[in-house]
DNA sequence: TCAAAACATAACGTTTACGTCATGTTCATC
DNA sequence: GATGAACATGACGTAAACGTTATGTTTTGA
């Protein structure tokens, strides 16, 4: 018994506004929500989660157009032995950029913790004179 | 001996174009190179270094605005108690980013994983078959 | 010294990711 | 059944980060 929402409430829940919804539907990011006769649009739990993942890739970096392809992978189960041999090589294809990315913020962190070393080492002197 | 370059040789080896190095400049995130009386901006090493921080910084997800506060740390040394305090409290913070972000693309990429070994063991299934 | 290549400055154009009206329709409820 | 809140659609606006002419000056190499 899914939980049918309009975007009012979808938007909330998801911390966007309802512009954001009807943009990533009309770029393709998002399923429009089913209509019902009228002309509204309603929406489900998967909805909300699909927006979430769409937030948490962002703060990743992605732009909405390199998304896409990944959103689909989590809420699309492709069907057909090739497509599910392209699904694999692209999420396979991601987390080694995952594991890129990993990498050069190890390297940030360390360079900030090294500057971070400097200026602590040269209070302690100061505190000790 | 600092090996005066121009914009161009300045750009090229930075792999930015020049537009980005004078709107760099224009937004005060690169000091504009010294002039020579007729005009012309010379660069030093130092400014390729600078530009390949702020690239790097990039990759990281930062805006050059955001940028501006921690490229200052990395190439102006901050002379007086106060300043050094400061830019401490800055890296501090930069850090816990640093790890908040860190932590975040650990648990996408075990997604990632996750995702793969479903993929990987549909088709072992199928080939056992 | 003189033409071609490189540079300076200004101004308008472009893409991404939405924000912000404006206007008409549908829902909820009193 | 009226009316205020919520929704749909369209269109124009905006900020960031440059791209792309256009025009005039400076350097450099034959």
């Amino acid at each position: 018994m899914d939980k049918r929402m309009r975007i009012g409430e979808l938007a909330r829940r998801a911390g966007v506004t309802q512009r954001t919804v009807r943009h990533y539907e009309s770029i393709g990011l998002m399923p429009p929500g089913e209509r019902e006769g009228t002309g509204q649009h309603y929406y489900t739990e998967e909805s909300l989660e699909r927006l979430r993942k769409i937030d948490q890739l962002k703060k990743l970096g992605l732009s909405l157009d390199e998304m896409r392809e990944v959103v689909q992978l989590y809420f699309i189960d492709p069907s057909g032995v090739q497509s599910k041999r392209k699904a694999l090589a692209l999420l396979r294809q991601h987390l080694a950029e995952t594991d890129q990315k990993l990498s050069e913020l190890g390297q940030f962190r360390g360079e900030i913790q090294s500057l971070i070393g400097h200026f602590e080492r040269w209070f302690e002197k100061r505190e000790g004179e």
